[in-house]
DNA sequence: TAAGTAAATTGCGCCAGCGCAAAGAGGAAA
DNA sequence: TTTCCTCTTTGCGCTGGCGCAATTTACTTA
């Protein structure tokens, strides 16, 4: 597969990037392609690269010692990930990417994005915004896994989710399409999957989602905003 | 109270600076000065200015809508916050900063950050690794509240912030102090008060901690790793 | 030294949510 | 069509941790 160096505008960071820029930086890349569930990269390896999802979703998770997961973001075509490396020396990786289909990602090395960041003003910008935007989502996260009930998170979460992944689906515009299991759900939000079907087979019945097998069909958007404000009943 | 500019050079984003910077810095700030409890900025006010804490003790909060509160975290002398805003243009501040004890800080303005970033590589540098260290604490605490029942959280917390703000006490280099009430534990594990207080009245009689009021002294560092990490009893 | 205030403790009851186990349902492959 | 596999559902029992209320302890101010 070749990539079209303009294709990298896409990426948020490199919007604002001269064409030359963006040759250089494909020109200094290789292109990996995966299976799903297979993984770029797993938390503690050396952040030698980093990547641009080309094609495919991915998932960032962390585990602890015992193994249990949490999912720290989903990844979508031509956004950036594992660029920790490129600011810290000698970093390893704080997550696990692991693909949820068939996905290409391009490997950058780290090093180069440091060292081009030091002549490029506008990398800096935005790979800043890039950080802040994280900063205050998972601030927001931690504060709502201290804070609020399970079906209250899982609706934060389910909301969350769609505006990273959702497809708007067919003629009604008011439906929203999410490819997610019950597992990815449990582990965005931290609970189980027993809980979240539990509460997903609630909504279900007063109509507010429709559920199928790794799918998520929004279909009152506005009711799912009141549960996760906790106006409903 | 005169603040001489060498001092800025505590401040971690500021520890490349040229003396000639740090003076710009600090002719370009005002000083403020606040009662325990207040507060240098709500959640929600737009990010303006930023922060340098030069005397006192701080935290950074958030809290939802019901008004329960988070402790994101706790800010120490020359420590830098509130700096969202030099990143993002009409950001607000997505945490509420109140002070732990009578506090001063100076007060710089966002944008002045903003215009002199463009030509100041180092302090890009700097604050990219500031923020990523951020991203990577935050995530850790969000697995760790989503996988870890209470006790490793509250031991794990209690950790965390003994090497944010712990003091070797007295002779002993294996005992630290904490200045830490009940409350400031449990909104920084993500549990209550009572549990904060059943579980440190139980490290207290297994010898790991002495508490007293607003007061937790590790004894037993060791013994608290092994809490943290589960390999205790 | 006493009174007043805020923090911390502890007993107690309760329930949200966990997690096992077993059954059911949807897709894929043969 | 059948088999197999994985995902999902649901009943059920259990318990970790919440949160009230009452008390005790520690600091502050007069």
């Amino acid at each position: 597969m070749e990539i079209n160096p303009l294709d990298l505008r896409h990426v948020s960071v490199f919007k604002e990037a001269t064409d030359d820029d963006l040759k250089l930086f494909v020109e200094n890349s290789i292109l990996r392609t995966i299976e799903e569930g297979e993984f770029f990269f797993f938390q503690g390896d050396p952040a030698t690269y980093f990547y641009v999802l080309v094609s495919g979703r991915a998932k960032l998770l962390q585990s602890n010692p015992a193994g249990q997961q949490v999912n720290l973001r989903t990844i979508n075509e031509w956004q950036m990930f594992g660029a920790l490396g490129a600011v810290r020396p000698n970093a390893t990786y704080p997550a696990t990417a692991q693909a949820l289909e068939p996905s290409s990602a391009l490997a950058i090395k780290s090093e180069f994005l440091h060292d081009i960041m030091q002549t490029r003003p506008y990398l800096n910008i935005s790979l800043m915004q890039l950080m802040t935007g994280y900063i205050m989502e998972m601030q927001e996260r931690y504060r709502e896994l201290a804070t609020e009930r399970v079906e209250r998170r899982i609706a934060l979460t389910v909301l969350r989710l769609a505006s990273q992944v959702g497809e708007r689906s067919g003629y009604e515009e008011t439906t929203i399409e999410l490819p997610l299991s019950r597992q990815d759900v449990a582990e965005a939000s931290g609970t189980t999957i027993f809980t979240v079907s539990r509460v997903l087979a609630d909504w279900e019945r007063r109509g507010v989602v429709e559920t199928g097998r790794e799918r998520v069909l929004i279909r009152n958007p506005h009711g799912l905003v009141q549960i996760a404000e906790g106006l409903d009943q």
